[in-house]
DNA sequence: CATTCATATGAATAACTAAGCATATATTCA
DNA sequence: TGAATATATGCTTAGTTATTCATATGAATG
């Protein structure tokens, strides 16, 4: 356990580093924010979730809209849905989408106004 | 160019798609803020962001806070340079780096709100 | 009940990416 | 100038992931 350690911690300014550490949020958190972010980091799910915030959307309709295959919107569906921020709504065979959680909207809003500047 | 056709569109309510079609934002905007996004989606990245809205850090700094060799550090500030979200400057052979875009911590600041809920 | 249609899903693949290692660059200091 | 220190970077690799293809499920319809 002793000797060379992980940590040599050779920072230039301990004191700054102690301090900034202390503010940081638990690392669970920042965690889990960056998880979500992941989830709109990708374009297909953005278009998704873009479009729902709009209407709710079965899944034809989705793969119409963005032009991709099926599988392909499915696929990502099923991420959104395992990651509660869509839910569904079956109408005999049409499953229609749309959006749990209101809070992505709000990111997605304010990264697109942030990305027009 | 006729005959089966990439799009078959076989959409269940052409009039939404339609609607829905034209308030989407212009495919460019989602393709950046998507980048936007994937840049906060990792955690190393995040943490790094989180400290620096904190306060200017060196790299040796960024180092010994998140307990990660220089290296990898390096190689995520590379990237936050390159798409113009953290500057730096240089202090003998000590570089410090800070926030370029305050925008993106408005971001993060709204992300770690959400994740906290 | 067989077929058709809407959707889901497993497996395979190709592309991407974070981190590690080794090394290069640049600055200070003896 | 040579050693030491701070940082950058190219290459590699292991892990992840978006999409495709093929197929399964499940509801409607004739």
């Amino acid at each position: 356990m002793n000797g060379k350690d992980i940590c040599e911690v050779k920072s230039v300014n301990k004191k700054t580093v102690q301090e900034v550490k202390f503010r940081m949020p638990d690392d669970k958190i920042i965690l889990k924010t960056a998880d979500c972010f992941k989830i709109l980091g990708d374009p297909t799910r953005a278009r998704i979730l873009y479009a729902l915030s709009q209407k709710e959307l079965c899944v034809c309709d989705l793969s119409a809209l963005l032009g991709m295959t099926q599988s392909a919107i499915s696929h990502q569906l099923r991420l959104l849905r395992n990651t509660n921020i869509v839910k569904f709504r079956k109408e005999g065979k049409i499953v229609y989408y749309s959006l749990l959680d209101r809070h992505i909207i709000k990111l997605i809003e304010t990264g697109v106004k942030h990305a027009k500047e």
